[in-house]
DNA sequence: TATTGACCTCAAGTCGACTTGAATTTGTAG
DNA sequence: CTACAAATTCAAGTCGACTTGAGGTCAATA
């Protein structure tokens, strides 16, 4: 059983069968050829999902995730467009740490508001600082619509 | 010069003003009054609008960054609510570590497709290995809906 | 051989977060 | 006092990523 079909690679994955027929469609992924109708896919795909599946936790869209790494294995972006998207990635790690700074401190701290609270207003100016830091260090960038992330629903 | 109208709000935060809108419609942000029909804020809500930047770049749902700090400074969610969204935040934090890894490492192997690195699976398989620990960890969890998040265009 | 159930295609619908456009209402500069 | 730029409301549209539904196909089992 070398070739799986599309409801196992779901199973496997965790994928909706639309969904991946959808990666499929948007050439994210390829099947390896068809049992009558049925697509069959091979082994490579899951790897290949799973990237996916990281991709878009980092926020990327489809189509940033085909180009960094398509299913043919060769990154349609050259290496300072990937390095520019892990530094874009860097960043947004940090902002992420001090968002859930922030969020542990409102949990915590026994302030009325945490708007009043002193601690709290300096992890916003924190924040404030590194973003912008960014938009100087970039400097009239070219505007990337950056679309949705979603957490896939177990239905 | 106390209160600022929406559009020196707007220069302000980079946020447009029909987004501005969109968030006292939401009830994540509230304006002090009116002067005829334009609305007047004060300075807190730049504080505010930084927060719901932040929140929306951690992948929350204009909804989720109401309940943890909504306007009137009291986070609507239990205190493990907010831990639980703390350990949330640092999980995609391992996560897109481990994404900016692999971008790196394309960006850098010489090899033909990165799928074929060792180096690259191993990657590949440590993310994957994470993400089963999620699962087992939170054992049927309720399917939080995971909305989009969008750099703001700078129109 | 006849069913059946998994899979197929294609069009249309959904969801969140805004944006856009049309019609209207100002505060303020001339 | 009038004109105008800037706000306002409300409805409708957009975008990406899927999902859903209707109607059709086919390999494998009874």
């Amino acid at each position: 059983m070398k070739f799986m079909d599309i409801s196992e690679v779901s199973k496997q994955t965790g994928i909706a069968s639309s969904a991946i027929r959808h990666y499929e469609e948007k050439g994210l992924i390829t099947s390896v050829g068809r049992r009558g109708l049925k697509r069959l896919f091979g082994p490579e795909v899951l790897d290949q999902l799973a990237l996916i599946t990281l991709g878009k936790t980092g926020g990327f869209s489809l189509e940033e995730i085909k180009a960094m790494f398509g299913p043919d294995g060769r990154p349609a972006l050259s290496r300072p467009g990937l390095h520019q998207r892990a530094d874009d990635l860097d960043r947004q790690i940090h902002t992420l740490e001090a968002l859930r700074d922030m969020i542990r401190h409102v949990a915590d701290c026994p302030a009325p508001s945490h708007m009043e609270c002193p601690k709290f207003q300096q992890l916003i100016r924190i924040s404030g600082r590194r973003k912008r830091d960014e938009r100087a260090a970039r400097h009239a960038k070219p505007a990337r619509s950056f679309p949705a992330r979603r957490r896939p629903s177990p239905s």
